[in-house]
DNA sequence: TCAGCGATTAACT
DNA sequence: GTTAATCGCTGAA
């Protein structure tokens, strides 16, 4: 048995599924690794969103619209699509589904496992607090995610997802409408937005 | 070419 | 609860 490997890549096959609500919930407690300038950041998955491909008025690609800013969400699942917001956010996302069909996985929440000295310091912050990680732009922050990420392949050396075997248990996620998508109208009030209650944060 | 705006955050009161 | 910061993207001219 291979049980002693407790931490394994995410193969591209997996970004591959076409049901982008269900691999957003699936990706909590997955783990969100970056390698930046050589170190390595390990985090949790704790939140997250889908964007759910061309007929969700919340997403970039809404309406088979494709630009140069939101091209990566058209390319095969297993890449990032990573882009900035009120001109100071990164955004991190997941590119899932197939090529030519634009559908990812916001991450909005996360929990830092290791470095947490150098993820304190990239979030310009003393201590470490419960809401570290939590919010889209923060998630990014906490792992050095920044604009020269968009399009990368998770498969490579900078961005990758492992399963190390954390799992929330059916009655700690949380299922609810998405936030800051009031414009989208009737699609604002899908419960495309997955977190996780009472995640660990102690291993 | 350019005005308007956004999948936000932090620091206020 | 309110608001400033801040800039690339988008779409219209």
């Amino acid at each position: 048995m291979e049980s002693e490997n407790l931490s394994q890549i995410i193969p591209v096959s997996y970004y591959h599924n076409t049901d982008v609500v269900w691999l957003a919930q699936d990706l909590l407690g997955k783990v969100l690794c970056t390698n930046i300038l050589g170190i390595e950041t390990r985090a949790i998955i704790v939140e997250t969103e889908a964007y759910n491909g061309i007929t969700d008025k919340a997403s970039h690609a809404y309406g088979g619209k494709r630009t140069n800013r939101n091209d990566a969400m058209y390319r095969p699942g297993g890449i990032a699509y990573v882009y900035l917001c009120y001109g100071l956010h990164h955004l991190f996302n997941v590119v899932t589904s197939v090529e030519n069909d634009p559908k990812a996985v916001l991450i909005r929440g996360i929990w830092p496992l290791n470095q947490l000295e150098l993820v304190l310091k990239r979030r310009n912050q003393i201590k470490m607090k419960a809401n570290l990680g939590i919010g889209p732009g923060k998630a990014s922050q906490c792992l050095g995610i920044n604009q020269t990420h968009n399009g990368i392949d998770l498969m490579g050396n900078h961005i990758w997802l492992e399963n190390q075997n954390l799992v929330p248990a059916t009655h700690q996620i949380v299922a609810g409408p998405r936030v800051g998508v009031d414009y989208a109208g009737v699609d604002a009030l899908l419960p495309y937005r997955f977190s996780w209650k009472n995640y660990p944060t102690k291993f």
